[in-house]
DNA sequence: CTATAACTCTCAA
DNA sequence: CTAACGTTGAGAGTTATAG
């Protein structure tokens, strides 16, 4: 088996660049929600050696000094320029599974072994050509290796040039490529294997190939055994074209400032509530539990903390945001306390069923309200979220999250287009 | 006791 | 100007609970 893994350089602030080109050559960083961290970078942020995760207020300093470039992050842009990326990368395999935002994995089974750097470069020209964006190919017998690949790629490791095919490296020098890679550097491997592994000898990609298979399931788990045989061309974790149906659905969020009262909680569940509701329709399935969870800032240390989550069956498994409401509100009174600075709420659906197929209730009393749900989708589809919306998700919502320097919806929404004045 | 639910921890992007 | 630290999803392993 050959599989191929693509993945863009800096997704986000590449998507940027793309829309706004004096952005090109300089320092950027995007924001997580809330303008809070730093979750993407550019090559020049980089090299300045901040991190990920940072959070922006400790940077303000050094992104003046170095006019760092910080964007909001723009989700519904990212998304439909991965919708481009991964329909363009399709194009070049019959298999492919979709695997994160900028990612996706390509099976080349049958595809010959010579021309696969060429195959890679010929992916990275059409996307760059048709989207704008940078990517890099990894290219191996498994998708442990095929993602390990992708990361001497993007380094520009074993001379690579954007594409890295571990089919064309011989074994001694794959041993010697290996001995200079992290071992966290391999999918699977978080920081804290890395601690517990560094201990026990092993640094490096190389030393944990070496490893007893018996000794890592004893001393570790069976994942690590697995990533181990992957690491050894033996193919463990299975290409997935089709995508299983979700177990959760999960819509949580920082407010833009704290929020003590009940009222502006429900509110913000209320729209948490609308925005998993609508997601959950939209793949068909039902919900059979609500949880609402409400928390302060953990950061602040020295302030009253409280953190608490309920979980609410349904007597009937459901998908009206309205009946979903009344469960998560029912929750949210039972877990609000007064007194508290609250950071964040979230609502999760869970037990999730595929709709079409529901465990009637005899006693069921209430009926969904399925010919209102499929209107507010349909306005609110083409208006935009939030257009067509319950009253329980109030009007000012002072809570919502803090988008300062977001990027217009170049692609996905007409008042974002700059537009050239006649005359 | 076992089976399962519920919860915690880890990892990923 | 202030003050300010993400979100979503999955799997494995452990603990609590029901029968």
């Amino acid at each position: 088996m050959t599989i191929a893994l693509i993945d863009g350089n800096n997704f986000y602030v590449s998507c940027e660049r793309v829309f706004n080109p004096r952005l090109e050559g300089r320092p950027v960083v995007v924001l997580s929600n809330n303008d809070g961290c730093v979750v993407a970078r550019s090559a020049e942020v980089k090299a300045l050696g901040i991190k990920i995760g940072t959070p922006w207020f400790q940077l303000r300093d050094l992104a003046r000094q170095h006019g760092i470039v910080a964007q909001s992050s723009n989700y519904a842009l990212y998304a439909d320029m991965s919708n481009r990326l991964m329909a363009v990368l399709g194009q070049f395999s019959p298999d492919q599974e979709l695997y994160s935002i900028d990612e996706c994995f390509l099976g080349l089974a049958g595809f010959g072994h010579r021309d696969l750097v060429n195959y890679g470069q010929a992916m990275r020209r059409r996307v760059r050509q048709w989207l704008g964006l940078p990517v890099c190919v990894g290219i191996a017998a498994t998708k442990t290796l095929a993602k390990l690949a992708n990361h001497c790629a993007k380094k520009n490791l074993a001379g690579a040039d954007g594409v890295c095919d571990f089919g064309r490296i011989d074994a001694a020098e794959l041993s010697r490529l290996f001995s200079a890679i992290a071992v966290g550097e391999i999918w699977g491997v978080g920081s804290r294997l890395s601690r517990q592994l560094a201990e026990r000898g092993i640094a490096s990609v190389e030393a944990l190939r070496q490893a007893d298979a018996r000794i890592l399931r004893r001393e570790f788990s069976v994942v690590l055994e697995r990533t181990l045989a992957e690491l050894n061309g033996i193919s463990c974790v299975t290409l997935d074209e089709a995508a299983p149906n979700r177990q959760q659905i999960i819509s949580s969020r920082s407010f833009g400032s704290y929020v003590h009262a009940l009222e502006p909680l429900q509110e913000a569940v209320a729209s948490y509530i609308a925005i998993a509701a609508e997601k959950l329709r939209s793949r068909g399935l039902l919900a059979g539990m609500v949880q609402v969870t409400i928390r302060t800032n953990p950061h602040q240390a020295d302030s009253p903390q409280y953190q608490r989550g309920l979980t609410i069956p349904l007597s009937q498994a459901s998908d009206d945001t309205l009946r979903l409401t009344r469960a998560a509100l029912w929750g949210l009174k039972r877990i609000y306390r007064p007194g508290f600075a609250y950071q964040k709420a979230g609502v999760a659906l869970l037990n999730l069923s595929v709709a079409g197929t529901p465990q009637l209730d005899l006693f069921a009393q209430a009926r969904d309200n399925t010919r209102l749900m499929q209107t507010m989708d349909r306005i609110n589809g083409i208006w935009g979220r939030g257009t067509l919306r319950s009253a329980a998700e109030g009007v000012q919502q002072e809570w919502r999250m803090r988008r300062e320097r977001i990027s217009p919806g170049y692609t996905t929404c007409w008042a974002g287009l700059p537009v050239a004045r006649a005359g």
